[in-house]
DNA sequence: ACCATTAATGACAGCGCTGTCACTCTTCGG
DNA sequence: CCGAAGAGTGACAGCGCTGTCATTAATGGT
């Protein structure tokens, strides 16, 4: 496990090193046959360039950031293999960085991190994707960054997203095949544009059915389990409670599951309950929670190769993907107990 | 923010670069005054110096490396944020790397990785700290590492690790004082050392209280959820069930307590349930789930300080340290239903 | 056959830091 | 008062790569 230099593998191929240099980072400019050579020699060799040597070199780290301030660790663990992923076929490095996206120190402390790792790029998941000042602060210094986000406002920068309002949709219409009619919707937190995408698709598949769109079905959580608790209780406790209710995570899915252990209401034969995200949770509830898988890792892999080929100008202009969720049915939901 | 060098900083202090560098490495030789002088001048400019210079010239990447193959990724985010902390405190990056302990190509990833990343120490965690082979292979490199494990082992290289015999003796002795005298107890996977230093808690706090150790009460898991509900399946239809069951993780008590509901069984008033590692899962489960919390963030930032300390030679022979788990009492568990 | 253009390659400096070694200035025992 | 030892500092080379520019060989138009 000695040590090689370029210049090793230079003279064995019997060119300068500049030029495996140039084959390393794929220049065009060399010839197929001394690029077949010398990628020959590289492989036998087994030969890695030296990250620090190129990054001091070429001036750039080599290295993508990764931002997020979410509760959920699995989301984050999917967020980082996929991110990974497109940072290992390109030999990019990753530097994860856990942030409190409402601490004051939070722009300092990027600009700490930047000056001392110079990360290339940042790829930036929510809710900072909607921090206006960490995204005015990043484009003050030109800090490329893609956005893994909902929204789908006009941005002006990359990003990639799931349809959240189709997947809403697509939730809210299970539990009517179902015969629910009357469907409780738990909000997540106000600020986080993916609400009202939720709002709106739960409205689209009402209208879609001609069923009435009752506001008192529709009460504000903040993607915890105890928010969870209190809009359970508020939508079971009214004169004519839902038979169904659709929560904007898993965790207030819980907490209605909590509430209606408590009130003694059976489920799914007395009300059925959908989540959002499958998080490994909704499989350790029981009865096992029917909620919707968002394709995260895809997501973040995608966020990473766009950043990846924006940092290299192979990007013409703002490029954008969307993909789609798949709602996992399990045990929570079911038929209606008597139709009505 | 145009960029600044060791050369800045010298100048701006009437001294050489070298003596910058010096300063920044803390190094000795350099006067008190000189030291001062020039770290108000760094603190001035909010100098920070180029990592990748740093790695070239010194021949150190900065960079530690975080290996694990767990599924669960509260206990990775926790474990991330602790050797992130330690790495931020000394200047270090961290580089991590999920993997797969018992694929084929673990050992060939890893030195491609080692390769191109080439950190300068890794943090192993279970079941990594177990794999014969991969210390083998790091010790061969003599690449230096330190392990997060429950194994008590005379291990040649630093750890960190809890007390599992105690951790466990302790859940045992709460089941005890509620008056539980039949203890089911699912085993972990078997490989596992941390598996068979339960089993030594449980025989300890049985023997403390003059309980008879029934081996019918012990059943083999594997950490998974379906591996809980089989244990739990195979313990509840016991002629003689038990009247409260420890799990070896949080997975396993959730699939112990999908058992007891189907078979109508009441927890905490017919069955006691209690888990292992407080999983975000232990508190979103009907009842809540009584389980023993790990300090896995502070593990993982010894592990990583003991790891860069031991870089930096500071470190004399084998430290080693061990950290205690608390008992978090939450719903699942509670006093027998009828004293026998 | 001649110059203009382009393709393919190499020579060389230098990125920002640290290791080595040389140098100066004290300090102190005899 | 002298030499030895040590503390404090700087000059300089060089880590392994890439950017720039020079150089040579191949190609084509007239």
């Amino acid at each position: 496990m000695k040590k090689m230099t370029m210049q090793d593998v230079a003279e064995r191929a019997g060119v300068s090193s500049k030029t495996v240099s140039r084959v390393i980072n794929n220049e065009p400019r060399v010839s197929e046959s001394t690029r077949k050579k010398i990628q020959q020699v590289i492989d036998e060799l087994d030969f890695q360039p030296n990250k620090s040597a190129q990054s001091l070199a070429a001036d750039r780290s080599l290295l993508l950031g990764l931002l997020y301030d979410n509760p959920s660790s699995a989301y984050i663990i999917n967020l980082q293999a996929g991110v990974l992923d497109a940072c290992n076929e390109f030999g990019y490095g990753l530097v994860i960085h856990p942030c409190e996206n409402n601490s004051p120190d939070l722009l300092p402390k990027l600009r700490n991190l930047l000056a001392s790792s110079r990360m290339d790029g940042l790829v930036l998941t929510p809710p900072m994707t909607e921090n206006r000042q960490l995204l005015d602060f990043l484009d003050s210094r030109s800090t490329p960054y893609v956005l893994i986000t909902p929204l789908n406002l006009e941005q002006s920068c990359p990003l990639v997203s799931i349809d959240d309002v189709l997947a809403a949709r697509q939730s809210i219409q299970h539990l009517i095949d179902f015969g629910h009619k009357r469907i409780g919707l738990i909000l997540g937190a106000r600020e986080r544009s993916g609400t009202e995408m939720r709002l709106l698709g739960y409205q689209q598949a009402l209208g879609e059915n001609n069923i009435f769109f009752d506001e008192s079905l529709v009460v504000q959580g903040d993607f915890t389990f105890e928010s969870g608790v209190t809009a359970g209780l508020q939508l079971l406790r009214q004169p004519q409670p839902p038979t169904a209710i659709f929560a904007s995570n898993d965790y207030m899915a819980a907490g209605v599951m909590k509430v209606a252990s408590q009130l003694r209401i059976s489920i799914p034969y007395e009300l059925s309950v959908c989540g959002f995200d499958d998080t490994p949770v909704a499989r350790y509830l029981t009865p096992t929670l029917t909620t919707v898988r968002h394709p995260v890792e895809q997501l973040a892999q995608h966020a990473g190769e766009l950043l990846i080929r924006k940092l290299k100008k192979h990007l013409e202009r703002f490029e954008s993907e969307e993909l789609h969720s798949e709602l996992i049915m399990r045990e929570s939901t079911g038929p209606v107990a008597k139709p009505e």
